[in-house]
DNA sequence: ACTTGGCACTCGCTCGTGGTGAGTGCCAAA
DNA sequence: TTTGGCACTCACCACGAGCGAGTGCCAAGT
């Protein structure tokens, strides 16, 4: 019951520094939410919130401001996550679902999410290790050059010379192509070590070199982590909330540079509820202390393959964030699945 | 004689604000630079610089800032290019040498131009009109939907996915495929749209629709203009220069979104000397009247097959700039050369 | 045991004020 | 044409007063 309304303060708290951005005092506070109590009453709540952590006062006479234990609490109890609106999960499906291939598919997923959310996007190619492989061509660039175009079935594609250390003619080619397809299709990637085994040793002999250099370059590509690579979007955000906090924007800037570094922000283990919430100090990154990073894992089928997300300040929409992130991740899904 | 000082002046103005980032009075000027005459001289010849347009004061009681017009005669009369150092230019072609493929050597690109400029840094892809088409692939990914793979001399593949009204059974597609790979290959891509015209004529009647989907799909993938994405690295830098126009940053991030914003900052004229500066207002987008743009072209084998540049603030360093700008398009010249 | 009104206190913020100094334009002399 | 002198402008800074939002504490009320 005390402690009942004691959250309810937390939660006010949060809402209105949120909105507002500035620190928020126990006078306004019953003005602006019918708490039913007087003001003398919020102080004393506060003043216990303020001890355990969750809040605390940028300087004496002051309002207050949530700490990142605040904003935790805040989006692990206090609040759900925000669905959209018909209207705006109409839009997401149909922006993505004109996409014409997978770095399309991507890089409009970036725009919509930093679009939607105004803030910073994040989205991570989805891996292949997971996914299986659809086809495998091998085209005769020249006598001595094969190229090996890898196609998987999320609709990536990988291509790879191999360079052979003498002439193949154009029907050997063909009866490669045929037993490596009939090895490898449709297998997971990950087991393609083990179907792809016999293929040498079947091979004739006087091909061998060849069929083993194909296996290495195509084991080569298939491990290729096309899932390093991290594109971003909205960057321009980050200088209308930087009006207030000039400073930090650059650090922030500078870290969202490094491909590494946003592969740690997206990198982590999911959360049961499929969105995971970094908050503040939380954050494994140098800079981006007082920023939250909001993501989401998305699948192809049944099978996690990669995340999403984005970078704001701490005083951000968390439910809001949190159900566009939520909605996008399950629409480029199914965009996936589509395909 | 007496417009040679004039024009002493001017550099020394320019020079003095783009290190300093603040109003320079007569004083200071004689300081700073052995001009050999007093301060009151120096103030004559400035009223007379303001009064041809050349520099200006934010208000009345202070220093002398450059305006875009005194920026524009300081870069085409009063400076030359900067040469890098003989150290600066080894480890620009070793940086740059080590890159694997194409998008590797764009992406080292961009943060080398971006690290020595210490500004934001544009590239542009190589334009790649004259490639032909070295393979076709059509595969069924289920009854109703063909994925086209489109395999460039270039090494450049393209991919796309075509609905079919109906189903399509596998002997159809291999018929199809068959008879567009000898309708295409070969053949610039710019000459496609002649020889593929009898594909869709002869073509079986329940496979015309299928057809010419392919055709116009296949056509919309090779006018597809890899030249027409551009990477930008260093929007760090921004923030450094942000500080002291906070209001400035946003939109320059903004514009600096939009592709087409970015090829408009490149795609123009080039300059006889190979590097061509834009300043202030000069820039035709909207949102970058306080920034200058530096581009130079670069080549592959004698032809010219895209620009790379940077973005900065007008109060930059232009020599220096200029310099690193030219020195990079030379080198990635070099290494596309190579490959 | 909470809640509440009252009250004294803190302290960041704003605004006006005056002083300072860099910089200018003009003018008369060299 | 250059130069020193001089009066003037005005951004900038430091200082101080007043304001007011907000707090903590306490004693009284429910």
């Amino acid at each position: 019951m005390l402690e009942d309304r004691r959250l309810a303060v937390l939660r006010a708290i949060v809402e209105d520094y949120v909105s507002t951005h500035e620190p928020v005092g126990s006078k306004a506070l019953v003005e602006r939410h019918s708490l039913g109590v007087s003001p003398a009453t919020i102080r004393n709540d506060m003043a216990a919130l303020e001890d355990e952590g969750y809040i605390a006062q940028p300087h004496t006479s002051a309002g207050r401001v949530p700490t990142d234990l605040g904003y935790r609490h805040f989006v692990d109890r206090l609040s759900g996550v925000k669905p959209l609106s018909a209207a705006e999960r109409r839009a997401i499906h149909e922006f993505l679902g004109s996409a014409v291939d997978l770095d399309d598919v991507m890089i409009r997923t970036v725009r919509l999410l930093a679009q939607i959310t105004r803030q910073v996007a994040l989205v991570q190619y989805p891996s292949l290790t997971e996914s299986t492989v659809r086809h495998i061509e091998l085209i005769s660039l020249s006598p001595t050059r094969v190229m090996m175009v890898l196609i998987a079935n999320t609709g990536r594609v990988e291509q790879r010379v191999i360079e052979c250390s003498g002439p193949v003619d154009e029907s050997a080619l063909a009866d490669l192509r045929a037993r490596l397809l009939s090895a490898v299709v449709g297998h997971p990637s990950a087991r393609v070590d083990d179907t792809v085994a016999g293929f040498t040793d079947s091979s004739p002999p006087e091909l061998r070199p060849l069929a083993s250099a194909i296996v290495a370059t195509l084991l080569d590509a298939m491990t290729e982590r096309i899932d390093e690579r991290v594109i971003l979007g909205g960057t321009a955000h980050l200088a209308r909330y930087g009006e207030a906090f000039p400073l930090a924007i650059q650090p922030v800037l500078e870290a969202l540079e490094e491909q590494v570094v946003l592969l740690r922000l997206l990198g982590e283990e999911t959360m049961s509820t499929g969105v995971t919430v970094r908050i503040g100090h939380e954050n494994p990154v140098e800079g981006l202390e007082s920023t939250s990073v909001i993501t989401a894992r998305y699948s192809r089928g049944n099978k996690t393959v990669a995340s999403l997300g984005v970078v704001g300040p701490t005083h951000m929409d968390y439910p809001g964030t949190m159900g566009a992130v939520h909605a996008v991740a399950q629409y480029v899904s199914r965009i996936l699945d589509e395909q």
